[in-house]
DNA sequence: GACTGGCACTCAGGTCGCGCGAGTGCCAGG
DNA sequence: CCTGGCACTCGCGCGACCTGAGTGCCAGTC
């Protein structure tokens, strides 16, 4: 029932709108993309894609705007994807060039993405779940308090504070020992198996002390250690235009809230390609206007994570899922390499 | 030539306008504040208070609303601190407990202070100029990269990746053990100092590779260490009211730029009580619709550093002053113990 | 059967004019 | 120095009007 013209109106539809953000009528499309037929014959199949629930109009007398259903069939079937601009990869190379940890690449990535596609970008930090642990630490800051740090192969380095009651020097260089032991080159799942036991290796008088370490390092591998983002291009959100409180605010209190970007990216992370969430395609309802075009990224099965961007339904999709497909690839690359 | 009743006309006008965002008149003026006189006196005031420049009309025939002078009047001599509420007191002790490191006092602090405030809040992480370097760390991630890694007394834990060209364990671990005999207690500025002949120090064979670490660690402990901020309370923007681009945009724009919040925020590290800047007291020029009220923070003389908020100049000023000042003082105390 | 030209219809948005009312400035009198 | 009164200003909201883009439908043509 949608033959071959009626995809093709479809696709001028989308591409107008999202250059033009003003509905678009039968006539400018016979005219700007030289179809050999009349507005009349546009305006007949334009009714039957609105029947289908591929467009609509947002008024009576307007012209046509694609709905998230027509969006979806878009970028489906009649996108083809757009390569990088000369521009864009010499950004994205330079942009990269002398990062200093992974911290730091995550920050150019995100900024990187924000800037090549003019959205809200976000990057979630690589999972330390499958990378190993290259080194503890366990640090005293003052008389009765210190840090235990994990370092681990993708060069990340996480610690949280514990107390030190009545540990003496001595006491922490032997359960730090023995942490070392037992957990270098091991992977966290690994390392939560092993550290189950581990109050247990050490002397009794030692034991307290090395369960607290052993808490704080089950903490530090635990799956929330993967629960951060980092954002940017919020200044993008210009391009919704529409209303701030309707459209605008709920996109900021989301960008906010961890938990819920989290959940935005997750369902890219385990597909290998970039996944595409149209309008009300999010599970998050006041996102409902917005679209998020996410990937994975990782070197190899070492470390992996996610990346998106995050903006109206009205988007330029070709552009963004080669954008992100992009800068997944080239990060990953870059990650493995560093 | 500003008798009593003239200062009293002003701060009604402030806290009127302040709360209802529209231009004040002088009828509703005497009607909401009791004032024993006539309309036609507060009228005659309020036309000396704009030839000084304390107030002004939008256009003629509407009520008044305060200047950046007046509102600057206001903060110097009309205002009288409000006291934190009891729930905002609680909010305080409840927000702040169970804090995991110094990362996570902040987060949380800028969380804090976003929400009783309702403005965008901002948060510096802590200066390590005067902290003491607690320990020294290098970590070999694979053979030929490794992390070089700083612990401060305050709890910070900051790194940077080098190369390990052809450094061997022995190499590692004999450039850790020089560079912790060294740095070991020292503050940044002397550790500075004694980094500059470090190289020297080492057989001839490894001072290309202690240079390298030498330089990592001066990064680390370089100013521009303490160039990080934490930011919360974005879509508190929506208080603004006024248009997308002209005043919320320019806010986005500069709460991306480290550099600009970090000037922002800059001068009221030294002093000891809260900064105003009003308006176009800001040198930054876009924000000059935007007030930020900021202090400085921190344990003793031990770590210190920044916060604040931004906001519209039509500002809650009694409010916001007491609330960044009753943050900063309980994350000081709060820094001093954990 | 598919396409086209023509035509009547709809309706958002801009412009104009008008009246209202809040607010002002000024002045004369207490 | 304060006050009541009065004339004046002007932003804003409302309704009327017009215009133009765009549509749906239908009869005619290939």
């Amino acid at each position: 029932m949608l033959d071959d013209r009626k995809l093709t109106i479809l696709r001028a539809i989308v591409t107008d709108y999202v250059s033009s953000r003003e509905p678009v009528g039968s006539k400018a499309l016979v005219e700007r993309h030289g179809l050999n037929v009349s507005p009349a014959t546009v305006r007949n199949d334009m009714a039957v894609l609105e029947e289908e629930g591929y467009i609509t109009q947002p008024h009576t007398s307007a012209g046509r705007i694609p709905t998230d259903k027509g969006y979806r069939l878009f970028v489906d079937r009649l996108s083809t994807v757009k390569p990088l601009s000369v521009a864009e990869r010499r950004a994205i190379t330079t942009f990269m060039m002398g990062a200093l940890d992974v911290d730091d690449i995550v920050r150019r990535t995100v900024q990187l993405l924000a800037q090549i596609t003019h959205q809200v970008a976000i990057v979630q930090y690589p999972v330390v779940s499958t990378a190993t642990i290259c080194h503890v630490e366990i640090v005293r800051l003052s008389a009765d308090r210190g840090l235990v740090i994990c370092v681990t192969s993708t060069g990340s380095v996480e610690q949280r504070l514990i107390g030190l009651p009545e540990a003496s020097d001595a006491d922490i260089a032997q359960v730090r020992g023995r942490l070392a032991e037992r957990l270098i080159g091991t992977t966290a799942v690994e390392a939560a198996h092993r550290l189950a036991s581990f109050a247990v290796t050490v002397p009794p008088a030692r034991a307290v002390f090395a369960a607290a370490v052993a808490a704080a390092v089950l903490d530090i591998l635990g799956p929330d250690a993967s629960a951060r983002v980092a954002v940017a291009g919020v200044p993008n959100l210009a391009r919704f235009g529409a209303s701030y409180e309707t459209t605008v605010k709920p996109v900021l209190e989301a960008l906010e809230e961890q938990v819920v970007l989290l959940r935005l990216l997750g369902e890219a992370t385990t597909g290998d390609d970039v996944m595409v969430r149209i309008g009300h395609e999010n599970d998050y309802a006041p996102l409902r206007a917005t679209s998020v075009v996410a990937s994975g990224y990782g070197s190899d099965a070492g470390s992996r994570a996610t990346l998106g961007i995050v903006g109206p339904t009205r988007m330029d999709y070709p552009s963004a899922i080669a954008s992100v497909r992009a800068v997944a690839r080239y990060v990953g690359r870059f990650l493995a390499e560093a």
